[in-house]
DNA sequence: CTGTTAGCGCCTTCAC
DNA sequence: GTGAAGGCGCTAACAG
């Protein structure tokens, strides 16, 4: 699922070296000039109106302590009145802790991380949190950089999409609890919530060895890339327990571009001996694959087997259908947000949960040589035409 | 767009009526116990370790005001060393003000907000804000809890998709910029980024009047929905430019709930005497009548002529591709975000920016009676086959 | 150029 | 049951 472009050592420092205005003390511009403050009710305000003290306001208020009945209702009919809102930043100053967590994911419009987004921020809404996103774009000094920004709004914990060490490592350094989720940099060191790729991966290949093929392209972002490790090495568990060599083409990368991945996928399928069956590693290269094909005339399955990891709306709309293995990506991201939740309510041995990915077997896939012949299994909701 | 249940009136109380804790005092259960929290280095740590006093630590640190060079890069050092990250709410307080804004959208798993969130945010981080999200599943209370939220952290602006007036009564009256976005509920009032309804649905039903479609059904979500209402008015002004009565049963309200949805167009398309041409008001509804239609063993365009607005990457991807008007669903959150700074700089009069949906004409539109003749036009990647 | 002073808004002992 | 006092961490005058 990455998109993002680099994967940096972690240099994780904790400001920016050199004499630049620095990161430490993110070079306040100019103080904003606020516009025209409309000076915001106050909680001496709330007190004055009520004719109590501050410190009663506050216990009216917060509900906590002693309050004489009568005073009790005074003051909140004044905190009505005076559409009294308290002051976050007051309360967190005095708490030596902000209930938010921040969320760094690497890329909002892929469908897989804006449904980690929503998985977790349903949760921790429900907990009381409040969510600091930041779509880092997948680049690792804009991640450190997000996180020194959440870092400094003291949150109570880190959710990230990571990219790199340096956001676990900068995080954990400042004792706040931190949970890695897709990707896992720091395994043994602090809680990820990943998913099974290497089954995955596994099971994939496993049903296209199955129909016949040999000539498998398993097509990557990068090779060194955390996700695609394991799905490589499913694939290649695949050959093995097939008792067959890899082949030596069989992994691509095809980097994080868009048209560079196009262009790739292209040439790849182009080739005088092209792959009968294509693996995307993930939906960007999917998509790329399908419209690729298209645009050659290839036929699917026919002239090319397709299979997907991490399941997208319109691998099932299309005719045929794409075998896929489904990504939990919304799970992913509650289970994220739960296991960062008991985290920080108690500290404890790092833990990694790996989530499994259903195979999902439709109509993109055939056995080779013989044409026209779909397997079993579900076809796309196009098929009946 | 929306996704959404409800449009409850716009109660904006400030605080919640009653007795409860009371939203006002978010009846802090208990003082969540900070596990260990190690001692955060803090300015005056700083100051010390460099040997100058606080103050002078902190112009060094924010580089305004009159330090020595040889004390600053003490200071710097020091920060460095003790890994200072300063605190946020620390600042925002003194400052009055924090460089954040809150974004309510109403569902981070429908795309299209995805995709406004993403192009908010991008505008957002150049300028040195941080987002502060809420997810808040289209329901009015929950939208109008979140507001109250944000403007507790004392947000610098709002962005919001609104469900009800609700919001953008309580944030303006906290004198806190807002703009909204996709939908309008305080026209005249409040600042908008909204996407031309009106143009683009007549367009697309004057390209289904053109093709001699008759029976054409358009289906929303709820017909009181403010973006539906301009997409329905668009369809009348297509069907009165075209000096015919708009037919009585043309627009029907299938829903927000997806089964529902399913459930009505299903019903719809068996009818004895179905409509010729569909018209879905948005991609959730179009994902409905694609699987549907599919599982009827309606053939697209033959059988029904199909257009959608709010194009979605599936739409260009199944065969025919599907015609559509384009919501330029990135850019509006981009133009919101940059309107909101622009408004947050200084005020002025509120401003509704509409911008424009372009038509693609794909192959699920044709001529009435003539069959298998797709109109002209791309027809989606598949069509080759 | 640097330190002292004061206070942002809130909460929380601790006396009364 | 209630108020007075102090301080969370930082910054902006204002002296020196």
């Amino acid at each position: 699922m990455p998109q993002s472009r680099q994967r940096a050592d972690a240099a994780a420092l904790e400001v920016a070296p050199s004499a630049v205005p620095s990161a430490t003390a993110p070079a306040v511009p100019t103080p904003p000039v606020i516009p025209d403050a409309p000076a915001r009710a106050t909680l001496a305000d709330v007190a004055q109106r009520a004719g109590v003290s501050r410190s009663t306001a506050s216990r009216g208020l917060t509900g906590r302590g002693y309050v004489a009945p009568a005073a009790r209702e005074r003051i909140l009919l004044a905190a009505e009145e005076l559409g009294y809102v308290p002051d976050g930043n007051a309360r967190s100053l005095k708490a030596r802790h902000t209930p938010a967590v921040g969320l760094l994911v690497s890329d909002l419009r892929n469908r897989f991380y804006a449904e980690v987004a929503a998985g977790a921020s349903s949760v921790l809404r429900d907990e009381g949190y409040t969510i600091v996103l930041v779509d880092d774009t997948g680049s690792d000094p804009e991640e450190v950089a997000a996180a020194r920004t959440v870092l400094a709004m003291r949150v109570a914990g880190v959710l990230v999409t990571p990219v790199s060490a340096a956001v676990s490592q900068l995080v954990a350094r400042h004792g706040v609890p931190l949970v890695e989720i897709d990707r896992q940099f720091c395994r043994g060191e602090c809680d990820a919530v990943l998913v099974d790729n290497v089954t995955g991966a596994r099971e994939l290949t496993e049903h296209l060895l199955g129909l016949g093929h040999r000539r498998i392209a398993l097509l990557v972002n990068e090779t060194g890339w955390t996700t695609s490790a394991g799905r490589i090495k499913g694939y290649h568990q695949a050959w093995a327990a097939a008792g067959r060599e890899v082949p030596a083409d069989g992994v691509e990368a095809v980097g994080f571009d868009p048209d560079q991945i196009e262009d790739k996928v292209g040439e790849l399928l182009s080739r005088r001996r092209p792959p009968t069956a294509v693996f995307a590693a993930n939906n960007v290269v999917a998509e790329a694959v399908w419209r690729q094909s298209a645009r050659l005339g290839l036929r699917i399955p026919d002239d090319l087997s397709f299979v997907a990891f991490d399941d997208s709306p319109w691998m099932s709309m299309v005719s045929p259908g794409i075998t896929t293995v489904a990504q939990p990506s919304v799970e992913l991201g509650a289970r994220a947000a739960r296991l960062l939740l008991s985290r920080m309510a108690k500290p404890g041995r790092p833990r990694t949960t790996r989530l499994d990915c259903p195979l999902i077997v439709r109509g993109s896939t055939a056995r080779l040589g013989r044409r026209r012949t779909p397997v079993k299994g579900s076809e796309g909701v196009r098929s009946a035409r």
